[in-house]
DNA sequence: ATAATTTTTTAGATTAGCCTAAAATTTATA
DNA sequence: TATAAATTTTAGGCTAATCTAAAAAATTAT
């Protein structure tokens, strides 16, 4: 059996090693997950003992693929429950993560089959995530980073690459949400800011780091 | 702050505290927790500390007004995932308790709020127990059990007072379930076995046992 | 009313997950 | 490349919730 605890740290172990192909370290790990480093020291040696990552003290740590599995599996109930909490319950996009924490750690398959279904087998979260299949696959939705995007190209917002409240209501005031359309009308060469029109309408700046964790699709 | 397992402990006692007027028996809570009466004391201790429950060793114990509100409110989010698991999910309701058991321990008054409303504020549960509600109020209902009724009354089959797989599925089998219109034909003098009549037709046999787990309605 | 039985509590341990402080190792720097 | 700095691990402890075995109290039976 895996313990609620044992699956964030999965969870938050698969989350860094997208970033990077390297070994993830102590500390990084211990950042997300409010802990000390000693503590996750001792639970990598328990995860290890279990055969959900590879470690080698001194050398940072990486899932293994029942590991990555599990991990999956726990991101998949996640998005699952936040799909839930927006579209049925009506919650807002920026409230739903908390809870969603909480709901990840339901253990029962069936459960998670019924929900997929009653929520028509959706292929993302409310912030554009992708939600690994019951074999952990993730489907592949080709969005691109807002950053990438040239001049004159029209794009639908799809989800977001960061999920604090303060970015998602930043988003929210400046007119910004998944399925609005915009065109890049300008980027600045300094500071690679951009200019984008709204809906076809309102003209708005915004700076690079935001347009960095904008996820769009072309028109 | 209040855990899981000290929820699980009101939970039980407040359960208990409804057949009897008397303080509850160590050994008794122990039973449903599945944990030995050593570690109810240590638990009853400190429930007692929290004041959650009043406690004075040898003598049993029972719920402070406090203690009884918190369970309510667990009670209350047990029932609501239940409706949820039946209704919306489509799960039998002699499948869902376990899965209820782990739900009614997320943490939202918001969450609960918002699904309470989603399923139309339900006054039962899909066994027909009442639903409290935020106040911890139980709905009044009015179920008699079968076994007191007497003969060539009709009534109408809310809820069952026993939640045991087998039970429900031994109902299933004679026909019995929720919304199904009995009659009782004759009541035995000397087992107070019943016959009844099911839906205005079929005739079939049930014991007393079975009778008095069965919450019916006067049609 | 005393003895036998049952129930409950206490005492002392265990496990999971966390901590701090100190030691060991790796990485960066001069 | 030797030393300073940063990272990571070890050692030893803590708390919540559990356990077993033994002691204490309450209940039942003789």
């Amino acid at each position: 059996m895996i313990s609620f605890t044992e699956e964030n740290y999965l969870k938050i172990i698969y989350k860094l090693s997208a970033e990077t192909d390297n070994e993830i370290s102590t500390n990084a790990v211990a950042e997300l997950t409010q802990t000390k480093a000693a503590s996750v020291t001792d639970m990598l040696r328990k995860l290890s003992e279990k055969q959900l990552v590879s470690y080698q003290k001194y050398q940072g740590v990486r899932l293994t693929e029942k590991g990555e599995n599990l991990a999956l599996q726990v991101i998949r109930k996640h998005r699952l429950w936040e799909v839930f909490l927006v579209n049925k319950l009506g919650f807002n996009w920026d409230e739903v993560h908390e809870i969603a924490e909480e709901l990840e750690h339901i253990n029962s398959d069936e459960l998670i089959q019924r929900l997929d279904k009653f929520l028509g087998f959706p292929q993302c979260d409310p912030h554009g995530d992708p939600i690994p299949d019951s074999n952990g696959r993730m489907p592949e939705l080709g969005y691109k980073n807002l950053s990438e995007i040239g001049e004159d190209q029209p794009v639908i917002i799809m989800g977001v690459s960061q999920h604090s409240t303060i970015f998602l209501q930043y988003l929210a005031k400046i007119g910004l949400s998944l399925g609005v359309t915009i065109n890049v009308m300008e980027v600045n060469d300094f500071d690679k800011s951009l200019t984008i029109k709204i809906g076809g309408e309102t003209l708005s700046f915004i700076s690079h780091e935001v347009a960095k964790n904008l996820l769009v699709k072309i028109f």
